[in-house]
DNA sequence: TTGCCGCCTTTGTA
DNA sequence: ATACAAAGGCGGC
């Protein structure tokens, strides 16, 4: 199937939304980005201003990728300055996905001080041992395993996936998601602060875990997640805005501490607007490419 | 109450 | 090779 999108009205990028480190489960095999969503296989390639993809319908590809949200106008909402202009120009077309709430989670629980290749072997490792085996293409896929596969797990299994000290996290998060404690479509419904507050709760789920996965995948875009990254931009290119004692205490530590979390978040939050959670992605994949060579 | 320290596993990277 | 960093969270003082 095909979509054909207006670059002006819909401006979109597949190879930058999909490698920000949003997601970790797509990869590229040739010119197709094979991912696992839904229980499904798909893939998907973009020439142009065409979207061609197997495994999906259109109405799930518009939704994944987010493609109602109004970027251009997004995108000049949050054009406060030449720092983000510059984000933007670079990675023009990155979008947010619209990911589902459990793998989120879980991927983000275990994202905990590990750098992006790392969470994304421990993904792999847990959907390959409790998902189940799907093929597109001749390749093989695993789907990402229910609340209810990993709580039939121990902590043991889990350790065998490598996801260390976070296994206990993943298995009680998992308990509470599988008997109703948690339910997602209700935290949709909250507010930001409320749905925050319940996720808060969740062992192995502080701030940036919580923001995640209320931008990610619970659709709350003022979230602003901040992470090593995150702290190290702002006080590079937004120290102004801050006192001079914050700044040089920040300088110490790199992960922020929770009075620089919501310094740092509450500050996004009213700088970029409503659309704060579309600045973060742009300025965290800018850092990351300028710093590293990932 | 708030703030800061050290620890938690394992992999990636210089 | 050896140390340090990694889309942090949490208990303890």
């Amino acid at each position: 199937m095909k979509i054909t999108l207006n670059p002006k009205t819909t401006p979109f990028n597949l190879d930058y939304t999909l490698r920000c480190g949003q997601v970790f489960r797509w990869k590229k095999l040739g010119n197709w980005w094979y991912g696992v969503v839904n229980d499904k296989a798909i893939k998907i390639k973009q020439s142009n201003n065409v979207l061609e993809f197997e495994g999906a319908d259109t109405k799930f590809v518009e939704n994944y990728f987010r493609l109602d949200d109004f970027l251009p106008s997004i995108l000049s909402k949050i054009s406060k300055d030449e720092h983000t202009k510059n984000a933007i120009q670079s990675f023009y077309g990155l979008r947010l996905i619209q990911q589902d709430p459990w793998e989120c989670l879980v991927s983000y629980i275990c994202a905990t001080n590990k750098n992006i290749p790392a969470i994304k072997e421990m993904i792999n490792n847990l959907a390959k041992q409790f998902g189940e085996k799907i093929t597109l293409d001749d390749y093989f896929f695993y789907t990402f395993p229910k609340p209810n596969s990993i709580t039939r797990t121990n902590n043991k299994m889990l350790r065998c996936c490598k996801l260390g000290f976070r296994a206990k996290n993943v298995l009680k998060t998992a308990r509470q998601v599988n008997n109703g404690k948690v339910r997602f479509a209700e935290l949709e419904k909250m507010d930001y602060e409320t749905a925050k507050n319940e996720l808060l709760q969740l062992p192995g789920v502080g701030n940036k875990v919580a923001d995640c996965v209320l931008l990610f995948a619970l659709n709350k875009l003022e979230a602003f997640p901040v992470d090593v990254w995150m702290k190290k931009t702002i006080v590079k290119h937004y120290s102004t805005h801050f006192d001079k004692a914050f700044i040089r205490k920040a300088l110490k530590k790199k992960s922020p501490t929770p009075a620089e979390y919501l310094m740092i978040s509450s500050f996004a939050r009213k700088y970029f607007g409503e659309y704060a959670g579309y600045a973060q992605q742009y300025l965290f994949h800018l850092e990351r490419l300028t710093c590293k060579t990932v």
